[in-house]
DNA sequence: CTGTTAGCGCTTTCAC
DNA sequence: GTGAAAGCGCTAACAG
C-alpha cells in the first residue's frame, strides 16, 4: 500500500499546454490557438496569453499540430549516405533555403545494406513531411514511386530513376566530363584515362558517357581500362589509379568524376612518387577546398552544390505553396503544374595540374 | 450551386488510417493496433490485417503515435553550423548508430545570427524529441538549460556550457595540443606559434591553454601574438598564417588548432611559396584527409570524431532506456544516474611536415 | 472577437 | 484474445 510510484520515471518535459494558458488565463482553448496562429486578438487578451506562456514556459507542440493540420511543414531530405561532403553541402543548403520560410527538415540516410529497402522513405512519410528531396539510390526508388503517386511532392537531386517523375535538379554531366577532356587535350593529352563511377548510378553513367563522347569528337582513342568503374568510395579511387599507372602504356592524364574517386586517386599519385603536373595530368570533381590547398593548384570539375540545393529548396516550395490562382482566368484549369527538370553546368577551375605531355 | 469543390488541393496523401484497415477486416481499432504493436493476436486476424495493410499501403502515422504515447523515438542533434567536415562526421556517426535501435534522427543548425537564440532548441523540443545531442553555441546555452531541466535528457559533444549539467562527450583538449607542441618540440623547434579560435569557445580555449601550457613546460618563450585567435573559418586561417609569416621573427613551427584553420593556414601557406617542412614545419587538426593528400602527409592531430558520436549516441541511448531497475535491491533508490563526462583523446598522427628547423 | 464542439490517427485502460 | 470509449495537444467550423 505505498504511495502510488511516481507518475513515470522522467518527470512531464514541458507538460505546459493550453490547458494550462487556459487556467492561467481563463480564455477559451480556441484564443488561445489564434494567438499561437497570429489571429487578431483583443489586445487584453493578446498580453494575458503572451505572459502567461512565458511564465509557463510554453512551447506549441509541433506534432499536436501536424497531426491536427494534417501538415508539418517539414521536408524530408533522403540521402545515400551522410557522409559525404556533397551531401552535407545539399542538407546544410536545403537547410538554409527552408528555413527562412519556416519550413523544417529532417534527414535520412537510405543506408542502402540493412534496412529494408525504401524504409528510410517510409519513416520520413510516417512523419508526415510535406515533401521530400532526394538523392535517390536504387534501394528506394519504388517506394519514392510510390509515395510520389500518392501525392507527396518529390524532388530529385544528382540523379534521375526510372519511373519517377517529379521535379529534379541535376547537373549536365556530360558537359562536366566533356569540360575536363577538352582541359587536357587542349594542353596536347591524347592518351587520356578516366575514373569512374558504377555506371548505374545515373549521373556516373552521364558522366561516363561524356568522356567517351569527347574523347570521340576529339578522334582520340578510348583504350581497354581507359574507364575504370567502381564504387564510390576513396579507396576504389586508390585502386583505380593504382591500376591505371601500372599500365604498359600509362595515361599521360587521368581525369577524376566524383569526389570520393579524386581523393583516392591523389593518394594513390602521392605514394606513387609521379608528379603532377611533370610526370601526369591530372583533373579531379568536386573538391575544390582539396585543390587550394595542394600545389600545384589542381584543375578541378566543380559542381554548382549550393546553387544545386537552394534551386531543390525553391522547387521544394513551390509545390508546398497553397498554388495561387493562376491567371485571372478562372477555368484556366492550368492543372498540376507540369514537372520542372533544373539542369545545372558545372565549371571547370584551371589549376596547375594539368601541362603539356612529355612524351 | 457547383458540386462541393475538390476537398483539397492536394489529394490525400496516404489517407489510409487504422478506419480503413477496419473496414477491410471488421477488425476493432485496438485489435489493429495490437498487431502494429506486435501484441498477440489470433492468426487469422493477423494475415486479415497484414493483407489489408499492405494491399492499402499502409504506413503508421508515426505523429499521431508519438502524441498519443508522449514519446517520438526521435532524438534531435543540434549543431551550431552544418557545413563543417566535424559537425557531418557527428551527424552521421549518431545517425548510424541510433537507427539501430529503432531512433530516429532530426538534425538542426542553431544559426547564430537570424532566429531567436534559442529557436532551434525549442523547435526540437516542440516535435517532442526524446532527447537532444548538441555541439551547443552560446546562441542556445540558456534554452538548453531550461528543456534539461524540465527533464529532456540532454548530451553534450565538443564543449561544455557553463550551468548545463548533463552527460557529455568531449576532447581532452589541452592534451591534444600539448602532443602538437611536444611533436614540434622533439623535432627542435623553439619559436612556435598557433593559430587557434574565439577563446570564448570552450573546446578552443581548452586547446589554447594546452598549448600555453606545453610552451610553458618546455621551457619555451611564447611571444606576443604566437597565438592567434579569430573565428573558426578558413578565411580566418589564411590571414592568421599571412599575419605569422610576416612577423620580423617568423616561428618555425605552426599547429593549428581547427579544422578549418587548418585548411585557411595551409592556403596562405600554399601562396607563400614557403616549403613544409624545409621553411616551415606544420601541424594541422583533424583534417586526416587532407593529410593524405598532401605532400608530404601532414603532421595532424586528430580526434576519435566517430568514436565520440557513437559515444555521445550511448549515453543517450541510455537515458531513453525505461531505467532498469538496478541491482536486486528494490529499495536500492540509485536516483537518477549521475551525469557522466566522457573525455577521450586525440592523436597525433606523424608526416612529413615536421622537420628539424635549420636555423 | 470569443467559446463550444468535434475530431486529426493512434494507444490504452477496462470490460467482455 | 477482442472491442468500446476516452483522450494525447491542437485546430477549425460554427454559433454567439
Amino acid at each position: 500500500m505505498s504511495e502510488p510510484r511516481a507518475r513515470a520515471v522522467r518527470p512531464g518535459r514541458s507538460p505546459v499546454t493550453y490547458k494550462d494558458l487556459q487556467e492561467h488565463t481563463g480564455l477559451s482553448l480556441s484564443t488561445i490557438s489564434k494567438y499561437f496562429n497570429g489571429l487578431p486578438l483583443r489586445e487584453s487578451n493578446r498580453v494575458a496569453v503572451e505572459t502567461a506562456a512565458s511564465e509557463l514556459g510554453y512551447r506549441v507542440n509541433t506534432l499536436a499540430r501536424s497531426l491536427r493540420t494534417q501538415r508539418s511543414r517539414t521536408v524530408g531530405v533522403l540521402l545515400p549516405v551522410l557522409d559525404n561532403p556533397f551531401h552535407l553541402s545539399i542538407i546544410a543548403g536545403i537547410e538554409a533555403a527552408l528555413s527562412d520560410s519556416g519550413v523544417g527538415v529532417v534527414v535520412s540516410a537510405s543506408r542502402g545494406a540493412h534496412g529494408e529497402p525504401g524504409a528510410a522513405v517510409d519513416s520520413l512519410a510516417g512523419r508526415m513531411v510535406d515533401g521530400i528531396i532526394a538523392v535517390p539510390a536504387a534501394h528506394d526508388a519504388a517506394t519514392l514511386v510510390a509515395v510520389s503517386g500518392r501525392g507527396l511532392p518529390v524532388v530529385l537531386i544528382d540523379r534521375l530513376v526510372d519511373g519517377l517523375d517529379g521535379d529534379a535538379v541535376v547537373l549536365d554531366n556530360a558537359d562536366a566530363a566533356r569540360q575536363a577532356v577538352r582541359h587536357v587535350v587542349d594542353h596536347g593529352h591524347r592518351r587520356v584515362a578516366a575514373i569512374a563511377g558504377p555506371p548505374d548510378i545515373w549521373s556516373l553513367r552521364g558522366r561516363s558517357d561524356g568522356f567517351l563522347d569527347a574523347m570521340r569528337q576529339h578522334s582520340l582513342e578510348v583504350g581497354p581500362g581507359a574507364v575504370r568503374s567502381g564504387p564510390l568510395t576513396v579507396e576504389s579511387g586508390v585502386a583505380s589509379m593504382r591500376s591505371l599507372l601500372a599500365e604498359p602504356e600509362r595515361p599521360t592524364a587521368v581525369v577524376c568524376l566524383n569526389y570520393e574517386l579524386t581523393v583516392g586517386a591523389l593518394i594513390a599519385l602521392n605514394e606513387s612518387g609521379l608528379r603532377i603536373p611533370e610526370d601526369i595530368s591530372f583533373v579531379g570533381f568536386d573538391s575544390l577546398e582539396l585543390s587550394q590547398v595542394i600545389k600545384p593548384r589542381l584543375s578541378m570539375v566543380v559542381q554548382p552544390t549550393h546553387e544545386i540545393a537552394v534551386r531543390a529548396a525553391d522547387l521544394m516550395r513551390r509545390r508546398l505553396e497553397p498554388q495561387p490562382e493562376s491567371e485571372l482566368e478562372p477555368g484556366a484549369q492550368a492543372g498540376p503544374d507540369p514537372y520542372q527538370r533544373v539542369v545545372l553546368r558545372a565549371e571547370l577551375v584551371p589549376g596547375g595540374s594539368v601541362a603539356r605531355p612529355r612524351d
